[in-house]
DNA sequence: CGACTCATTGACGTAGCTCAAGGTATGTGG
DNA sequence: CCACATACCTTGAGCTACGTCAATGAGTCG
């Protein structure tokens, strides 16, 4: 039973040897580089071999949205083939260096045509993009600021593994853009959960110390 | 360039006569009746010959939020093979009396991975989906309650044709429901809507008399 | 006619926002 | 290696948009 996940890695590993034989260019992205800027239409599909980007929305009064994070071995943006308007609105930027193979839409429609693993492979992976934001459109909305920020922190110490990363590396600013809560809410509850022991907090940095204590603090939904 | 839609319809009515050859069986909905309950997963899909289904979540808090509506010549829920939590927590019922023939999983797989038409469409209507929900998630969230509900109105007249429907027969319960808006807040931007004369209020109906005028209060991403 | 369901308006409370000021790591150039 | 700039974090104070509660009105249906 899958919950959401905000960071997407692995799910197409293993087409990566299949990507190599098909027409492509490889890539390579300096931290902070976009690989898709703000008012081009989506055209470039990029399979991700290392590194990580960031994808979030910027609106039209100035804030900013998180919406994913895609890691080694997975492909961003979905493939499609319509044009939707919110797309403009739609940044991509490099968090670390990243190497990457490069399709043009045309490139990955042939692949997508050709190759039934890859196909079904795409619409799982639209399966767990939509949880994630049914997820935050009919779940977190309903919740307090507290609960979602607790949530976020469980979901993203990937709760599904056995081995939770129990250190977050991601600035309160970061949290904020992801929750869609002022940045000064949110420290608000790190110093809550951090009065609580059940976090500590540093730069750039939250420490899990007490995983179940922090799983008090969520919804049903989450766990 | 589209723009989001919370009513499906006819994005699969070229496959009709296809699904009709393809094992399945045909069955008919009762106005109210669910097609999908609460806590069930996810193991039947339909396509829609007649009527409309809403598909909406339940919060454990109690709250209600409906997340799309599904009409004739469509498909739903979208196919694919994982399991997802909150799926528990998603329902569908008829709005009206509907005719649908229904796949299980089994069945849709072997036509996702035999007709490629079919398993593109897929593709293009979880794109559809996505963006609906990134519109709300990384767009609406951002807005004012009236912003939102104006763009909600302006939405539902299905912007996009050339034929706005200038009607929208929907209780106010519901559009609270969509928006995730009290429902007493919802009477007061449409009052203030009223006052203006941009709308007409009445029993499980807004009527739109000046559309212009209703764009002058939604946000640029919507139009 | 009585009993729903749906819509309206007022009064009041509060979660979360913004503004403001200050504190503490980290990195850079002289 | 120091000092200075910058990025990040914390806390307080006050405001406001929106939620809840409560009372009433207005269609609709059996």
């Amino acid at each position: 039973m899958l919950t959401p996940r905000y960071f997407f890695a692995n799910d197409f590993k293993q087409f990566y040897s299949y990507f190599l034989t098909q027409p492509h260019k490889k890539r390579f992205f300096r931290k902070g580089e976009f690989l898709w800027e703000s008012g081009e239409p989506f055209q470039r599909i990029h399979y991700i071999i290392s590194g990580a980007a960031q994808n979030y929305m910027e609106h039209e009064n100035g804030h900013r949205k998180i919406i994913s994070f895609h890691g080694e071995g997975t492909v961003f943006p979905g493939y499609h083939q319509h044009d939707y308007k919110i797309e403009q609105s739609l940044i991509t930027t490099a968090v670390s260096d990243m190497n990457v193979l490069e399709f043009t839409k045309e490139q990955f429609r042939q692949m997508f045509e050709t190759n039934p693993q890859l196909s079904a492979n795409i619409v799982d992976w639209y399966s767990t993009y939509v949880n994630r934001l049914l997820y935050e459109t009919a779940h977190q909305e309903y919740n307090s600021s507290l609960t979602r920020l607790c949530n976020l922190l469980y979901l993203l110490t990937g709760n599904e593994t056995d081995h939770p990363d129990l250190y977050i590396d991601m600035t309160q600013d970061d949290l904020s853009d992801l929750l869609g809560i002022s940045r000064i809410h949110v420290t608000r509850g790190l110093s809550q959960l951090r009065e609580q022991e059940i976090i500590l907090t540093r730069r750039k940095q939250i420490e899990i110390r007490d995983l179940p204590a922090l799983t008090e603090y969520c919804s049903l939904e989450t766990l």
